[in-house]
DNA sequence: GCACGCATGTAATTTGTTACATGATTCA
DNA sequence: TGAATCATGTAACAAATTACATGCGTGC
């Protein structure tokens, strides 16, 4: 892959906004980050290591929990680094739709399993769409309450934008394989 | 990455259409692919050189041009292969937009360098979009001479859909960060 | 004569996933 | 009591990028 690693920025943008364990960021990134990043705990833990290591980070022990967990924290060197991170312009944005790679070569394998393919799609699409109407509207119901909330929203508006174009797309895709009815 | 190699599958793909040299093959993904696949020489080459050892794919050096080059071909086997993961449904469909993480952070650094990277990610889809356009408008007019061209016209469309949505999203964007002029 | 595109490949390195390993707490 | 969720981490492995290394052909 070699990109540069960018998880420890994600990392960093979580904790610039609120302490949490390692578990719970893996939770955020499953969550709120789901429709354009991901990542697992065999990345998250050892670079939260690194994160403290380097001094951008700390680490806690909870008192408060009955359970053996670590709280992380930024630390103004973290926050420094995050900001430069984010004034830079984005190196890439990255689209890899196995989807469209078996549409591509769909002639080997006929049109009935090119619309397979899409129904498929279509499906995924329409079940994940009513979460992003739900988080859109919460956002826009607490506006207010937070000013990170602007900022998620923005993402949310880009993943329903994009889904709607989805599915507009899929219709249109059937029709030109032959799938005019219903 | 481990989630499963695809890109045998993906050489197989275009060689199931004609035969091709590596240095072609990279070609064809960096244009056709592009907007949803992409890979390296550094990739390409050992791949092709495990397909051959698979009997998947043959290789012969060509005689008719002046330059040493390889010319790769599908094997039957290659194509029962290739037909059997076309079958499969799509396993992952991943977007990894850099440009929507530094967005989602976008309180820390404010709304000016928020604006500043919708401008950047509008001026590329807008740069990009004529291409595709160009594509479709190709593929139209050259829908029946090859049955291929169809599926091809279908991943274009998905494409402009989506770049058109981006658009939207830009300018909606820019409106809710305050930058409601021209 | 030189730059650009054609053409092939390898090695080091990065980054990440999956599977494994372990164990506590909460709730039904 | 047993399942689900909370919670942390490591090790083996996979996949791919980047940088390196090399050299021919064509057109200006």
């Amino acid at each position: 892959m070699a990109t540069e690693k960018k998880l420890d920025c994600v990392i960093l943008g979580l904790l610039s906004h609120e302490e949490l364990t390692g578990y719970e960021i893996k939770k955020r990134i499953d969550t709120a980050l789901k429709y354009f990043w991901g990542a697992s705990y065999g990345s998250i833990y050892p670079t939260l290591g690194d994160l403290v290591t380097r001094g951008l980070a700390t680490k806690r022990i909870d008192t408060k929990s009955k359970r053996k967990k670590f709280i992380y924290n930024i630390t103004d060197d973290g926050r420094t680094y995050l900001a430069e991170w984010l004034r830079l312009p984005a190196e890439k944005d990255e689209l890899r739709y196995e989807t469209l790679l078996k549409l591509f070569f769909g002639n080997e394998a006929g049109e009935l399993q090119a619309i397979s393919h899409i129904e498929a799609f279509q499906e995924k699409i329409e079940k994940e769409l009513p979460y992003l109407l739900g988080s859109q509207q919460n956002l826009e119901k607490h506006i207010d309450s937070d000013k990170t909330h602007k900022y998620y929203l923005l993402t949310v508006k880009f993943g329903i934008q994009t889904y709607n174009a989805y599915l507009k797309w899929c219709k249109e895709a059937k029709k030109m394989l032959g799938k005019d009815y219903e």
